[in-house]
RNA sequence: GCGGGCGUAGCUCAGCUGGUAGAGCUCCGGAUUGUGAUUCCGGUGGUCGAGGGUUCAAACCCCUUCGCUCGCCCCA
């Protein structure tokens, strides 16, 4: 016998949870084309060059490589703004910027499981490229707070911690660090809620700040109230622009998601302006959605500038948070018909039947399992049928099937040109 | 890389200080040979993850190994 388990990390999707995993995309699409978004892709395999970067170690551990036959190096996406850079670069002289652009890709990264990650998910991803002012963050966090809120969570279920990296450069170049400490500083900022006050100390001074340095920015760090914090900075664009989003998002109705978090940093050199998560209000789980403003991605790929920002939203941590807050929906299958022929003599008719019914445009099932009646209306009712078509010798030899209501548990003959004609055209 | 938990029927699991396996659901059949919610009866189904050890006797104790899972580290 072979393994029947999936590869580790993966998931296979029996109908149920298939039934989930399209609600879900059909959300994310939704939203997105609401507002005014079009949809890409991208094949699941690419260069593997285009995710090795200058600090690219890690990275290219995490990848699910190959070479092929002819002895190129591909990879198994682990992400989709690399492909998302790629598409724009190859047209960057034709596209009409600004562009607002989403996907939903399977991605994949080896690494080890816990909680909420996985070897492959799929990361509805939504970019603004080409849009240099906070505009777009405004209409990128409009965009997945609505989806949010298409799942039935609200402000009280989950939180946007917002932050901008131009605050976070202020406050080291006001302390006078060294800018070639900036990145590893930041990294380890990122661990601020994680671990104890004495051990981010301790990790600050291993890279090069002075205990004086640490302590000051303790202070900065501790200041939770952005005007407080612009009071206290000689270079406040970063704040200005980002109390300038706070507004636009005030004004937009969605200010209650919003908290600005001066330790979300997020990734490396990626991110240059704006940066956010969403969580629950208290950050119980892995970070439902990640993303941020990346001016200089594009032009780290050998292109010009494109001033760009975006998102990425995986499906396993926001179904493990609807599973904690019940919001998961009901979705069970359904079918409009099932046509039970009562012995052999009926399958051809049977077809016909269901033919005639799906031109229609409704969804039909026939069960031709030629089982006891018992068994076929107890099938019927699993799959969702809402009318059975029950054709017996008796009826059929008028031209006539026995249409029973599922629900109401009555039926009735019916003539099968009727039958057919009842039916609204759908299509 | 470090540490914990779990592997028993198709699924979810019970099984006490060791005495060679059980329930619910599913599936199949019957009460009802043309009728489904909550009926009732019966039946199929297990190399107890694998290998070794201790013992008169191991699902249970010990060792090894594989798989799954959770946390830490790392990373987004």
């Amino acid at each position: 016998m072979i393994d029947l388990q999936p590869v580790k990390g993966t998931r296979d999707f029996f109908p149920d949870e298939m039934r989930l995993r399209n609600w879900l995309f059909e959300v994310w699409r939704k939203v997105s084309e609401q507002a005014g978004f079009e949809e890409y892709d991208t094949c699941v395999l690419e260069h593997e060059e285009l995710y090795i970067r200058k600090a690219g170690d890690e990275i290219s551990k995490q990848l699910y490589s190959f070479e092929d036959k002819a002895g190129r190096r591909l990879s198994l996406r682990p992400e989709m703004t690399p492909s998302l850079a790629r598409l724009v670069l190859q047209h960057t002289k034709s596209l009409s910027f600004p562009i607002k652009w989403f996907s939903m890709p399977q991605c994949f990264r080896y690494e080890r499981m816990t909680k909420g990650r996985r070897r492959e998910h799929f990361q509805w991803n939504a970019d603004i490229i080409g849009q240099p002012e906070m505009v777009a963050e405004a209409e990128i966090l409009m965009l997945l707070i609505s989806a949010c809120e298409s799942m039935g969570l609200t402000a009280k279920d989950i939180r946007v911690f917002i932050n901008d990296r131009r605050i976070l450069n202020a406050i080291l170049s006001q302390l006078n660090v060294a800018q070639e400490l900036h990145s590893a500083v930041l990294v380890i900022m990122d661990k601020r809620d994680k671990i104890s006050a004495e051990a981010l100390g301790k990790m600050l001074e291993e890279v090069g700040m002075s205990s004086s340095q640490v302590e000051q920015l303790n202070e900065y760090l501790s200041k939770s109230d952005l005007q407080e914090l612009k009071d206290s900075l000689q270079d406040t664009e970063g704040i200005d622009e980002l109390q300038h989003l706070l507004q636009l998002m005030d004004t937009a109705g969605y200010r209650d998601y919003l908290q600005f978090d001066i330790s979300i940093v997020r990734g490396l050199s990626y991110y240059t302006g704006a940066v956010f998560e969403v969580n629950s209000p208290e950050k119980q789980h892995r970070a439902i959605c990640g993303g941020g403003r990346y001016d200089s991605l594009l032009s780290t790929y050998g292109g010009e500038t494109v001033p760009a920002v975006g998102f990425g939203f995986g499906d396993v941590v926001i179904l493990d948070v609807l599973k904690e807050l019940e919001h998961f929906p009901e979705l069970p299958r359904t079918l409009d018909y099932t046509i039970i022929p009562f012995d052999s003599e009926q399958v051809g008719a049977a077809l016909k039947i269901a033919v005639e019914l799906r031109s229609k445009g409704a969804t039909v099932d026939c069960n031709f399992s030629m089982k006891k009646m018992k068994k076929s209306l107890q099938q019927a009712n699993e799959s969702g049928a809402k009318f059975a078509i029950l054709l017996f010798p008796e009826e059929m030899s008028q031209d006539k099937v026995v249409i029973r209501d599922m629900q109401l548990r009555e039926q009735k003959p019916i003539n099968i040109t009727d039958l057919i004609s009842s039916v609204e055209q759908v299509s």
